[in-house]
DNA sequence: GCGCTGACTGTCA
DNA sequence: ATGACAGCCAGCG
């Protein structure tokens, strides 16, 4: 039987609040990432209050890239680093800087 | 308001 | 271990 990931209930409950809309939630989320610390699209979508929309969470950081965000401290849960507005080869790059300190 | 897309994830073969 | 397929979510046209 295929045990998928949905865990059966909407689990979509803030833990803390929601300023606005799931894509700001983001926003919050990952710009509250440490230096050095990389979270998964699964964790920042959990954080953001949908642990299912780790699609969303791409689909935003994608399409708003803000310097602000360091989307480039999200990476998948293969390990890879996915994909980054500059070029997943700067985010490698800025990931190992980051995590060398 | 509806439909498509996408930087994903998990399971099966 | 690698490849392919299916499923879910929110934003955007």
């Amino acid at each position: 039987m295929k045990n998928y990931p949905r865990v059966g209930k909407r689990q979509g409950q803030p833990a803390f609040r929601i300023p606005s809309s799931f894509k700001n939630n983001v926003h919050k989320v990952v710009r509250q990432i440490p230096k050095g610390q990389v979270l998964t699209y699964k964790e920042v979508a959990y954080r953001a209050g949908s642990p299912r929309a780790y699609r969303a969470v791409g689909n935003i950081l994608n399409k708003n890239y803000d310097p602000n965000i360091p989307c480039h401290r999200v990476v998948r849960s293969d390990g890879k680093s996915g994909g980054y507005n500059r070029g997943s080869d700067k985010k490698k790059e800025i990931l190992e800087s980051e995590k060398a300190i």
